[in-house]
DNA sequence: CAGTTTGATCCAAAATTGGTATCGGATCAT
DNA sequence: ATGATCCGATACCAATTTTGGATCAAACTG
């Protein structure tokens, strides 16, 4: 097979169509040029320039060769760009995994600022639960996990990016709905709509402890994994529930958002989490993004 | 600038993640192989490669590096087959005069032919009037002339493509619509469309010469360039005119096509011209397509 | 018809490439 | 543990290839 410099030597006589002007351009001799020439031709089998003692002009198949060194030579350049531009950090991808619940607080900020401050850097999503987010972390399926603790400390390393709130969740025309905060034994005195204590294991734990230590047992009427399906279930008069800040996001209407009157209530976190030894040049740029947007959280 | 045989090296070992492997597939030894991935990633400026002392595996920059230089390669390859093609007479493409009014009868049979037989091939089809093709010939702005005599020696050459006779061109509710042939001191009786002396002056010539043959001087109401339009102001009444056999294919109603009673007129002469010094491979290939089709033309 | 221009060829010197031997670090089996 | 083994890097050598100056042959210029 020929090579990227025989090329440029052609593509050099092709614009020119003098042998010595081209080799002044290439920075070298005519007959090592001429030679390049001849070598491109044998191997291709196939005169590419149809040589006069006055002129030179390239042969119909010279003219198609040109096109297409052209652009050989353009993508190789684009070529080496891009993985110069990868290793900087400044394009490439990489795959996020994210809860549920953080795709209504957290990822759609984040994906904003890389999508402003990275823009040739492509973000692969991927919902999943924590487990799973961990899982994959550790087979490098993906290179950064918005996730719930615990996070194990084997090679990861992670920093918090948000903390909320419970606040409750009643239907709009409730008894409840009309004081501005609600106390959790008040909330617990209703039909009270709870997370999965498996596809939402999180959450599910948090409320649990949340309400053993005020002392109260709701009564549970359902177990769901994702909030939305809470909000349209509490909607719906089913009963009241406990989420999380970012629900006022989702602007469910005929729900009633309203804050927990229990004053130091534990938070739900969320973990930007990656392994120590991924070296996706990537990840210490979108570190930094994903650490000013959490700012003190 | 980096060259394909480096890429070849780092595409090898991207693929296997192992240099000796890699090197075997070569049909090289590793250490030089090592030694043409060092200096392909110091040309980038970019660690393409992460080598453990166990494993290898792609850096994200390499992992970019790859898919583009899998791209490069391909590119490469098909560069070269293209060339080759070409070359050989089986694509490329060809610039290709005409006149309008051979758009009608022969050029569409031709690039029906080129298509099937050398689907790879571009047909650029220009219309003109013959002069100009001449004149672009010369240039080498187009490859082949599909035109009308004369035809000047310098340095073309040619054969001919088509010959046809002139038929009457009557309103279909003419008196002289009835007959199945019509005569020429019949025809020039009436008012006389003919052909622009300059636009169409092939056309002009062989009427003048039609008519003062038969020694029968037609009144000459309109002079137009375009086959179409001539019937077309036949069809609105205005008058008679003689026009190529291949009017019917045109298929104008309206309009009665008769063939002349005159037994021996002058044809209608296409030809099929080139320069000889023109090296597209595709010429000879098109002239024999070109040829056949005419058949005894 | 000399003079100039242009690409091809020849040849010695230089650079590049590929190979062998070997090293250094890490993992694996015993 | 510890020696065996695996794997890529390095050092060095030989062979090939490439380079560029000198030269040549052909053809256009004036």
């Amino acid at each position: 097979m020929f090579e990227l410099s025989q090329v440029r030597c052609f593509v050099a006589v092709a614009e020119e169509l003098h042998f010595g002007r081209a080799a002044a351009r290439l920075n070298m001799t005519q007959p090592p040029l001429s030679r390049q020439i001849q070598i491109l031709e044998r191997i291709l089998g196939v005169k590419l320039l149809q040589r006069g003692n006055r002129l030179v002009r390239l042969t119909p198949a010279g003219q198609s060769f040109l096109t297409e060194a052209r652009l050989i030579l353009k993508l190789t350049e684009s070529a080496a760009l891009l993985a110069r531009r990868v290793a900087a950090g400044k394009a490439g991808s990489v795959n996020i995994g994210f809860t549920a619940a953080s795709s209504y607080s957290y990822v759609p900020e984040l994906v904003a600022a890389c999508r402003q401050q990275l823009p040739d850097v492509e973000l692969i999503l991927k919902e999943m639960v924590s487990g799973d987010q961990l899982k994959r972390l550790g087979a490098g399926e993906i290179d950064i996990g918005l996730l719930r603790p615990p996070i194990p400390r084997s090679g990861l390393q992670f920093f918090r990016v948000k903390a909320e709130r419970m606040i409750a969740a009643v239907p709009a025309g409730h008894q409840l709905a009309k004081s501005t905060t609600i106390s959790l034994p008040d909330l617990a005195a209703e039909p009270f709509i709870t997370y999965a204590p498996y596809e939402a294991r999180y959450f599910h734990d948090l409320l649990v402890e949340l309400f053993s230590r005020a002392a109260v047992a709701p009564v549970y009427v359902q177990h769901l994994a994702q909030i939305h399906s809470i909000l349209a279930i509490v909607q719906a008069g089913v009963g009241v529930a406990l989420v999380p800040e970012a629900a006022e996001k989702l602007q469910f209407s005929g729900v009633a958002l309203r804050p927990l009157a229990d004053p130091q209530q534990r938070v739900a976190e969320l973990y930007f989490v990656w392994r120590d030894d991924n070296d996706n040049p990537l990840l210490p740029v979108i570190a930094a993004i994903a650490r000013d947007l959490a700012g003190g959280a």
